[in-house]
RNA sequence: GGGCGGUUAGCUCAGUUGGUUAGAGCGUUGCGUUGACAUCGCAAAGGUCGUAGGUUCGAGUCCUAUAUCGCCCA
């Protein structure tokens, strides 16, 4: 976000020194962090705001080093030439879940690779990325394709560059698919290195970090990607290499930040061994000892955790935590620690620095549950407040971060760090569409609030969906429930007043009318309704329900009832909550269950008119 | 390619062990109300619950297929 700030004004983050660019950051945090805060104050959400964290605070800094160390101590941690996704306008790698696919009109280009060996001769091969060409290292084919079977094992010419490259056979080749035949290019692209690796092919880098070719494309160094693709099959129609270009959809990775291409390269980064962490985690949603609410995202983090790849972890950013390792000058070795050290550990020289990366904001994220409350030390609040019940989150980052805390939690305390995870869905815009910092179109809670106040708010997002359902946040929804905010203001001031007219210290047990016997049986229907309801995650219906019930019934009939039961006078034991003994009282009743759905109404509003006591008699 | 979700009243959506005339809000229409509430009340119109089969005494709810929209993963 900083970084687009910037744009606007025409900087760079590569413009501006690291240290002034941090204060930037400093600044967009203490602005937004404090808006959010105050949105979630507003909202009346009960949080013991003495404990607040955020995520670069001095105790979490702590912690992400711990976590780093042991893992790596334990060899869950490597360094290593990978494929990764990178970013080149943020000059990032990203990792596999930062990486959003869009289908978008291209083209497949048909051309011509032609045999070393055999004058005349070629296998016709199709790319959607033609400049990748210059990275090519094989062509492959399928084993059992008659076309091709002839070439197995000879060499052909990477067009242009003239390198001599063999032609291989592999099963992965879909005979169907294009012409049959496959050109490989292990650097950039996620299958072709994989086929790579199976068959020990070189690895050709052709680009440099802000995707421009780099040396090894010969006469195209320099140019944007973009440009050599037009540039290369130019040159390639020009020698005849060229056999036709047929409009094809593609499938284009994008940052999910930024909105820009991704290229697939190679590249040294940190990565997490996922494998061991991700085991534990599935094991304990198979095993019961945590449950995902609504229950078919149970099947989607099986099927993540079932196919995870490695973690890449290491982010070419200033902002973040800093990894914890340090490199020394004179002897390279990699020193790996949870203090700054000031010298090689092998050679004590003090030629040493440490490594520029910062950590993938979701390692620090994924320690939270514990991170926040002082771990490693095993303090007070860690005993009190680890594990914790209920996890509550949107569903969108099932993966980003309640995955990661599960494993996390497991491989540092051995104990799942919630018992409960509960995925509510995404709180759409008008049109449907996911609100976000980056899309600009994010509706103010703040404005709603405003408007129609905070119990309409929190009442329609509470009420108005379904369990891991999106919403489109409706205004006219919370319009209508203002309207019924304002019933209950209304209704409470209603009974409020009578209960002070009513005679100070009735003698007697009152006889119940009709009425009476009536509402309180309804009352007591509702009130296990709801308890069951909330018990079940069902919020929406709970709300629903208590709403029913205090308009069409509490409101409507037996206030209106009761009219006539205070005109004829004498003691009316629902209403009277004075009654020496008497725990009933019907209004603080349905009060009960709708005060987690609208706390304003049932807490700030009565207790201004009516003391406390009597909205406690349930 | 695999998976998930939606498809219910004019609009936006509820409806979780299958059970009497399928609900709400908004909108529409009519009537009413000077004491909790006009940010209101009462009443009405409006639905073959995407389609086609199946299971069942009984299906919006379960099963199979299919259409269409959206999301996630590859």
């Amino acid at each position: 976000m900083v970084e687009k700030d910037l744009k606007k004004q025409g900087i760079s983050r590569h413009d501006l020194v690291k240290e002034k660019f941090l204060e930037k950051i400093w600044e967009w945090k203490e602005k937004y962090g404090s808006r959010i805060t105050h949105q979630i104050r507003r909202l009346g959400a009960s949080c013991d705001w003495d404990k607040e964290r955020f995520t670069m605070d001095e105790g979490l800094s702590k912690a992400v080093r711990e976590a780093f160390v042991r893992l790596y101590e334990k060899g869950l941690i490597y360094r290593g030439p990978r494929m990764i996704n990178w970013s080149p306008a943020l000059r990032t790698a990203v990792s596999d879940l930062e990486v959003e696919y869009s289908e978008e009109p291209g083209f497949l280009y048909y051309f011509k690779y032609m045999l070393a060996d055999l004058p005349g001769e070629f296998i016709p091969v199709a790319t959607t990325r033609p400049e990748t060409i210059l990275g090519d290292t094989a062509v492959a084919v399928h084993p059992e394709d008659e076309r091709y079977h002839k070439y197995v094992g000879k060499d052909v010419l990477v067009p242009i560059l003239g390198r001599r490259i063999p032609v291989i056979a592999d099963e992965y080749v879909d005979r169907a698919f294009g012409t049959g035949a496959l050109k490989i290019t292990p650097a950039h692209d996620p299958n072709d290195y994989t086929i790579g690796q199976n068959h020990n092919l070189e690895m050709i880098n052709i680009l440099n970090k802000d995707a421009s070719i780099n040396e090894n494309g010969a006469q195209y160094a320099g140019m944007d990607r973009i440009e050599c693709r037009k540039k290369l099959w130019e040159d390639m129609r020009a020698v005849d290499l060229v056999i036709k270009e047929q409009p094809y959809t593609l499938n284009v990775p994008r940052s999910q930040r930024g909105g820009e291409i991704v290229e697939p390269m190679i590249s040294t980064q940190w990565f997490v061994k996922i494998q061991p962490l991700a085991d534990r985690a599935l094991a304990s949603v198979k095993e019961g000892r945590t449950k995902i609410v609504p229950e078919r995202f149970t099947k989607v983090y099986y099927n993540w955790l079932e196919n995870i790849r490695d973690w890449c972890i290491s982010r070419q950013l200033w902002w973040g935590h800093r990894i914890p390792v340090w490199y020394c000058d004179d002897c390279n070795a990699i020193i790996v620690s949870r203090e700054d050290p000031t010298e090689c550990s092998k050679c004590h020289s003090h030629n040493i620095h440490q490594d520029e990366d910062v950590l993938d904001t979701w390692f620090s994220s994924g320690l939270w549950p514990f991170s926040t409350l002082g771990w490693p030390e095993q303090t007070p609040e860690l005993k009190y407040f680890y594990p914790t019940a209920v996890m509550e989150t949107g569903a969108d980052i099932l993966f980003f971060w309640v995955a990661r805390m599960m494993m996390f939690g497991l491989e540092f305390t051995d104990v799942e760090p919630f018992h409960t995870v509960y995925l509510h869905g995404l709180i759409l815009d008008e049109k449907g569409q996911k609100m976000s910092k980056t899309k600009g179109n994010v509706v103010d809670p703040l404005v709603v609030m405003d408007d129609f106040g905070t119990d309409a708010l929190r009442f329609t997002l509470l009420v108005g969906s379904t369990p891991g359902n999106d919403t489109n946040l409706s205004i006219k929804k919370v319009e209508a429930n203002r309207n019924f905010a304002n019933k209950i203001w209304n209704a409470c001031r209603f009974v409020i007043s009578n209960l002070e007219k009513a005679p100070q210290s009735a003698q007697v047990k009152p006889e119940w009318t009709l009425a009476d016997s009536w509402i309180w049986a309804r009352l007591k229907t509702l009130l296990n309704d709801s308890e069951r309801l909330f018990e079940n995650y069902q919020y929406g219906e709970a709300g629903r329900q208590i709403y029913e019930f205090f308009w069409s019934e509490f409101a409507d009939w037996y206030i209106e009832i009761a009219k006539l039961q205070l005109a004829e006078g004498g003691d009316r034991d629902l209403l009277h909550c004075k009654y020496p003994g008497s725990r009933h009282g019907c209004l603080p009743a349905p009060a009960a269950p709708l005060h987690p759905l609208c706390n304003r109404g049932t807490l700030a509003g009565p207790q201004k008119d009516c003391p406390r006591d009597r909205f406690q008699t349930l």
